[in-house]
DNA sequence: TTTTTAAAACTAATGGTATTAGTATATTAA
DNA sequence: TTAATATACTAATACCATTAGTTTTAAAAA
């Protein structure tokens, strides 16, 4: 036990995510989070690396929540129907959270390896999902990396207010998978 | 003419993207960009409504220029090839402007009608191109959406450095088109 | 040519932010 | 009861956006 608690790491980045959520992670200074968790903003830096540690903490949460929501929804799931929950839990997940994904997706140095690890699990989540296709290794990384555009392109330009269109963002969204399923199954026939 | 000729605007933009080119939108501040144009910040505010005011000139130039790029390349193509090089060129403006780009595509809000045209004018660019598939109404709506999602994911994901394997980003690229591409005509083909 | 005018530049001042240095405090372990 | 140490604190600095008020400058009017 450390000589005096403190402030607990998780109730840190909750209350972060929090602020995140509410105000867009530009509003998210130490300053505020530091009058939330009823404490100065020096104080912080007894936890965090100064904001943009702050920012590389909720990264790492960020990515490691949508990880494991996206694992959660796939369980027990397989082929088409895994791969469209893992999109609508991806899109769910960015929605309801829209600070801490946007977090999660903030630029990543060489050198954050922790992060990487968690980009990595996602990925082979993905990859998972997608062993019945039959892919080549290469093909398989390329449709990986379509999935994760059309999921964080939809999540990004939704909370963007992009999609100003009177027209279902759901049925878009559905209307998505198809076309990335029906291409992908298309793509596997000609082979 | 004024009483006093003053900045150019598309002066204050132009230096404005290259700041936020090399150095990424959140360092884009009203001092460096008084600096590197010879002037005191205060002096901005003739210009611009604050930083604030500077990000939505910002986000208009960026969707005019993307527009612009978009247009000259599909311009004397048609179909699947007006199609492909959309995207590339939606893909090439993002990768060589990040920080205009990302000024862009910042939330916006319903009021601010001069970016809403522009935003519809890229809309209306991909319809456009759209007409051969003789798709309906919404499915066309729901088909720029998902372009859109595509590209945005694409570019956004490479600027954030989650595309970090050892693997052609220029192959994914055409991969990612190409699903789009086959999912889309198999859609056709269903009806 | 001289005067007027208005936009654009300036200085000065304020408040908010991150950050650092140094000090006080509280809780655990000896 | 005392010593050690992580944590929180105050104080101070530097940078930033922003506002208010003043000065400058170039074009238009006289």
């Amino acid at each position: 036990m450390s000589p005096r608690p403190g402030i607990d790491r998780l109730q840190l980045l909750q209350t972060a995510a929090e602020l995140a959520d509410r105000d867009g992670l530009h509003a998210l200074t130490l300053a505020a989070l530091a009058g939330k968790l009823g404490v100065r903003s020096p104080s912080l830096y007894n936890h965090v690396d100064g904001l943009t540690g702050l920012h590389a903490a909720l990264t790492l949460y960020g990515l490691q929540t949508l990880h494991d929501r996206m694992l959660k929804s796939v369980a027990g799931r397989s082929g088409e129907d895994a791969l469209r929950h893992a999109c609508l839990s991806y899109v769910d997940f960015a929605r309801s959270h829209p600070g801490l994904y946007e977090a999660a997706l903030q630029p990543i140095r060489p050198d954050q390896q922790e992060i990487q690890q968690v980009g990595d699990q996602i990925v082979e989540l993905l990859l998972q999902i997608l062993v019945p296709y039959q892919l080549s290794q290469s093909e398989a990384l390329h449709t990986v990396r379509t999935l994760r555009s059309l999921c964080h392109g939809f999540s990004s330009l939704d909370r963007a207010g992009q999609f100003a269109l009177d027209l279902s963002l759901d049925d878009s969204l559905e209307f998505m998978i198809q076309i990335f399923i029906d291409g992908l199954t298309l793509h596997k026939t000609r082979q």
